[in-house]
Formats: C-alpha cells, sequence, structure tokens
DNA sequence: TCCTGGCTTGAATGCGCATGCAAGATTCAC
DNA sequence: GTGAATCTTGCATGCGCATTCAAGCCAGGA
C-alpha cells in the first residue's frame, strides 16, 4: 500500500530527460540549461519528488548532520541552547542529531552510535568525550566542539562563558557588598565549568587575603542541591552569601533558605547564581546571576563547528564569550559599580573603566 | 590528513573473508559460522571499523531515524519530553532528528526537510502538520504521531493526557473549594490542549448551572500570561480563582498576583495548573496542578510508533494516558475528596469511589 | 567555410552495504 | 558408506544519487 517514494529516474523518464539531469536540476549552481531545470522541475512536483538525502549524503560523503549531546536537559539552560543551535544550524543546511548521554559520564558509548551515521561534526554540551574517542574523531577528520565544557587533557575545541571571570566578579561583587562568610556550591566536580568558576570564585579572594569560602557540591541537581543547602545552611557558622556554580542549584537553595529555614533574601542571606536563566528573572528569584549569553555562545558554536568542517586540519581553538554579572534582588547591592546596559542592570568593579 | 573510515570491504580483506561475511557479522541473525563472525570482529576492530548507517540505510530502506519536532523548549515540560523520548526511541535502536518548528503553526516548511531523510516515523510534540502534509505522509507510509496534541479536521494519531476531564475535574476542584467568580487562561487558541482543557472547565459548569469563567489568551506564553494575567486581575470583578492552561502559565499568574497585585495565594486567589512540571514543586510555588504522567505518555508514543512503523496500515489511534489532580498549595482545598497516592496528594470527586 | 571554446547533456561509474542465489562444506540418519 | 538435509559462504546485484568523461551543440572569429 504504502507508495515508494519516486526517484530522479522517475523524474528523469517523465521529463524525458537523463537522471543526471535530475540530479543537476537540484544541485544550487551546477551546468544544466534553464529550460531543462524547468522541466526537471515540474515533473518534480507532479511526481511530490524529493532527493534521497541518504543517498545524496552517500556518495557526498558529507551528512550534513551534526551529532549534538545534550545531558541535563533539567537546566533550563540546555533546552535554550538546543533551541537556538537547531535553528542556527539549520540556517547553514544541518540537521541536528540528538542524543542524551548520561549525566555527569562522558558521551562515548552513545557517542559510538552516532558516529556511525558519519556525522560532519559534533557539539557536546554539558558533557566530555574521553581522549580516546577524542582522538579517534580527529582522526576521522570529525570535529568535535564542547559547548560549556573544556576538557582537561585532551585537546578539544570549546565554547564557554567567561567561567573563571565570573567567578572572580562574584567574589569581589560578594564583598563589596560587605559579606565576609561566603560559600561556594559546587556543581558536578568533574565539570569544567564547575572547577573554573570556584577557582576564580576562590582565587579572587585568597589574593585578597581573605578566608577561602565554605564549600557543598551540589552536582548541578534541584535535589543534592536543596541536601547540601541543608547542611550549609545549618552549620554554626552559617555563610551569609552563597555562589551558586549555576542558576538552577541557586533556585534549590533559595527554596531551602526561605521555606526551611525562614531566611530572607537577601537581608539574611545572599545568592548569586550563574547562567541567567528564565527563572531567574521571575520575580520571585530575582536573581543575581552571571549571565552567559546565550545566542552569542551558540553563534560561535555554530560559526567554529562550520570552520572546523571547512578545514579539519585547524588547530583547537577556545572561544569565550564575554559575559556580564546581572544585579538583581538576591543579594545585597554594593554602594557603587552598578551600571545599567540596555534593559538590565550590571555590575562593574569600581576601580575599572572598562 | 583525515584517515578515510575503514569500509566493509577493508575488514574483508584483512579476516580473508568475503564483504557479504563482514556484512552478516553485523546483521544479529544472521547465517554465519561462529568462527568467521570472531574474525570479522577481530579485524573490524584492528581497523576501527563501524557499520556505515547511512549506506546501511540505503539498502535496507529503513533509516531508523525517528524526526522529532519540539517547538515551545521554554515550557518544562518540553525538555523532560525529549529526554525521556530519545531514551525510549534508544533503547529500542532508533535515533532522533531534531527540529524546531515555529511555535504557534504546523510543523510543515520544516518537516519537508526531515522527510527527505526518510525518516521511519515523525514524532510532533507542541505543534501539528497540516492535513495535506498529513496525508502526504500517509500516502508514503510514514507514521505520524502527535503528542500532546490532536489535530482537527486530519486523521492523526495521537498521544494525550486527560484534558478534557482534566478540565472538569478542575472546575469541580475550585467550586468544591467555595470558589464562584472563575477565570480559564488560555493558551494558544488553535491548539486542541488548550481547547479541551477549556472545554471540559466551562463544560462542568455550565452543567452545574454555573456562570460561565472569564477568559483571557496566556498563549502559552510567559510575557503574554502575564499581560492576561494583569487584565483579568484588575478587573472591578476580579476572579478569586484562575485554571491556567498550563504550569509555566501559572506560574507568571503567580508572579504578577503576587507582586504587581500582592496577592496572597491561595487566601485571595486560587491557582491551578496543568502538567505537573518540576517548577510546581517548588515551594514558591507549590502549585496544585493536572498532572501528565511524563513517562507513560513518552512510553505510549514510543510504543505507539514502535506498532505504527511495524503496522503502517493500521487505523489511526488516540491514546489517552491516564492523570491526576495533585493538590498542593496553590488553590483553596476542599473539605473532602483529598487522597495521598504514593507520595503525593491527589484529589478525586468525594461522590466518586473510583 | 572551418575551427575554437564555452555550454549542456547522457552514459557510466561508484559511494558502502544487504541480500537472493547457488555452490560448497558439513552433518546426520540410515 | 551414501544420500539428504542443514549450514556457510562468495558472487553479483541494486539501493538513489553525484560526478567524471566524452560527445554534442552553438556562437563567434579567422
Amino acid at each position: 500500500m504504502p507508495h515508494r517514494h519516486a526517484t530522479a529516474s522517475d523524474v528523469a523518464r517523465l521529463a524525458g530527460v537523463s537522471q543526471s539531469a535530475v540530479s543537476r536540476a537540484f544541485t544550487p549552481g551546477a551546468s544544466i540549461a534553464r529550460e531543462t531545470r524547468a522541466r526537471v522541475e515540474d515533473a518534480a512536483r507532479e511526481l511530490g519528488y524529493r532527493p534521497n538525502a541518504i543517498a545524496r549524503s552517500l556518495t557526498t560523503r558529507r551528512s550534513r548532520i551534526i551529532g549534538v549531546a545534550a545531558a541535563y536537559l533539567q537546566n533550563h539552560f540546555y533546552p535554550e541552547v538546543m533551541e537556538a543551535l537547531s535553528r542556527g544550524l539549520h540556517a547553514r543546511g544541518y540537521h541536528l542529531l540528538l542524543f542524551t548521554p548520561d549525566a555527569g559520564r562522558d558521551a562515548d558509548p552513545q557517542l559510538q552510535e552516532v558516529l556511525s551515521w558519519r556525522v560532519d561534526g559534533l557539539i557536546l554540551a554539558s558533557t566530555t568525550v574521553s581522549s580516546a574517542l577524542a582522538s579517534e574523531c580527529r582522526a576521522a577528520g570529525i570535529p568535535v566542539l564542547l559547548f560549556n565544557r573544556t576538557s582537561l587533557g585532551t585537546d578539544v575545541s570549546s565554547v564557554t562563558g567567561e567561567n573563571l571571570r565570573g567567578g572572580r566578579l562574584i567574589a569581589e561583587f560578594l564583598v563589596a557588598g560587605g559579606h565576609r562568610r561566603l560559600a561556594f556550591l559546587a556543581g558536578i566536580e568533574a565539570s569544567s565549568t564547575s572547577r573554573d568558576r570556584e577557582r576564580g570564585f576562590a582565587g579572587w579572594l585568597v589574593e585578597h587575603d581573605l578566608p577561602p569560602p565554605l564549600r557543598e557540591v551540589g552536582l548541578y541537581d534541584f535535589d543534592a542541591a536543596c541536601a547540601a543547602a541543608r547542611r550549609l545552611l545549618a552549620r554554626p557558622d552559617r555563610p551569609d552569601a552563597i555562589f551558586c556554580g549555576n542558576d538552577h542549584m541557586a533556585i534549590a537553595v533559595a527554596e531551602v533558605a526561605r521555606h526551611e529555614f525562614g531566611l530572607r533574601i537577601p537581608r539574611d542571606l545572599s545568592l548569586v547564581g550563574f547562567d541567567d536563566t528564565a527563572p531567574a528573572r521571575w520575580p520571585s528569584f530575582s536573581l543575581t546571576s552571571f549571565a552567559q549569553p546565550l545566542q552569542p555562545m551558540v553563534d560561535a558554536a555554530v560559526a567554529l563547528i562550520c570552520e572546523m568542517i571547512e578545514n579539519p586540519a585547524a588547530p583547537t581553538r577556545h572561544e569565550v564569550v564575554h559575559g556580564e554579572l546581572v544585579v538583581r534582588g538576591s543579594a545585597r547591592i554594593p554602594p557603587e559599580g552598578c551600571v545599567s546596559l540596555g534593559d538590565r542592570l550590571v555590575w562593574r568593579p569600581p576601580r575599572d573603566e572598562a
């Protein structure tokens, strides 16, 4: 019953041309007479013909598919990334093969399958690859791009936000706000984002002869972050400001602080997040957060992966996309340094005119 | 520089067998001697061979790819659906080609491209197809499944939650809680979910000789829902209970009610949502919401699309997955009818023992 | 008129794999 | 020990398309 799909040969027969002509009619820039193309297009329309992307990929050896990994879609940040990525890649003629690795470890197992599709490139959001697989990809000429992660031992290109600077800035911001009992809520410890944010945060404090922050691990998970918040807030030397590794965890901490400990934010506790996701803007949270600008990051990723596809021999690159500390109501606001930027309030260290 | 991928012939040469043997070694159930398979596997390992999925698809005429559309990823519900779908399809050996149609209209334009990949099936979440394309798909033998939507004029299979019953139940719940000035916040008016929820809600009221609810449109969009909430709450005959077409909008309404109108929930205003997404469980919202059980819905969708692939001639089906009204703190709780179910409190109409 | 060069076109080929077919190898029953 | 049944195997072919190559066509210059 299911009608077979029309093939180029079917169209050729109807149009009275060769199969090659049909192929040329659907290949931009191919050598074909205007009139012939029109005849082919008519016939194609009549038969409902669309070139078979699979067959095309087989001969051209380019699939025009990008494998995209996204674990951790619970974090509002990533769905938005997916959507933007999808649009960006589409605009360049690529399709998007989605897979969801298990959170917290590298994407190897699922990656293997995706590689059998001879994807033109690989974008890994919130995951990493093993070095072994990364070099296998390099040998096979398949560009790999880490999004919002970098890889330690392995030389893989990446697009990230300013994790290090963000961490430093937040330390300075909280200290400028008068806080001295600081804490950091780490995400997944193996993740470069969590490490860099912490390194920036703790590093700035050390450099300024301030005690290192308290520390708990929230695994970038809501429930784990709640548990970490309970431990942190139950301490006799309860911190008066917490920098949370991302907004998702910051919201968890806010909930626990308010509803379980009866704390007022920011009077009793300042909270700063990272990512500036949609819920951060909801008045209930009004979260001060370091913004990773989504669209620029995605644009950079799309541009970079396309360059890598065109020139697989190019050296790896690490793009860092500039962000801002967006000031809202969840953390005490220092007396100076706030600047309005567009419709947002951002914070710049007062000594710094930049 | 990029090493070419090893092919079945390369492996065959190394293993001293024919290319057919290699193919059989990678085809479960094929007729091949245990020892031959071992030899092939060794050679394959040595060369880093993986069967080329594109070539395989070309010959088998099955791509083992499912096209998945997801607009509206802002709503927490859909990222979770994507993740579950990805896992479910993966478990059955399918891959997932993602595309993101423009919200609020049918997925036709992008669908055309996806069809050129000869996908084995199509799952559309929060979108629909035009009847024209739907019948084209049927003619081509490509199963189409709507997820969380149904299609009016067109005969396309679907998996939905109990939109109609949910709407009725919520009406009954709010009336049992003593409310009389009810309002409904619609999503996208063309969407079947919004229509069905409203039909259930308003229908129950009419049947019980109660006045129809006030009505505003929030387009399933946060900002639009905020604006709708402002209009609703500024009325002289302000409603004392609002049923919001989904949680995403309910949160918008909660924010406006609290932070712009100074209302207390549920003392001044009861709020009920739909979907029971993660934020509904956050204490700040503690949203009473009709749960569309994610995993059962996704399981049903995966099972259904697989059946449709195996039997393309089967008649269309409309699966409705049973849900519950989860009672939390955002709406006044009727004196009776609450039942605890697992770790949740759900509401059953008191007269009804089911 | 003849030749040159630019456009178009079709035939032929191959991308990498699965599979029908027939031949060869092996096993089993008798 | 023999014939039949069962397993394995390689050969050949085709999936639908892009692309190379050579041939055909036409316009323009000599």
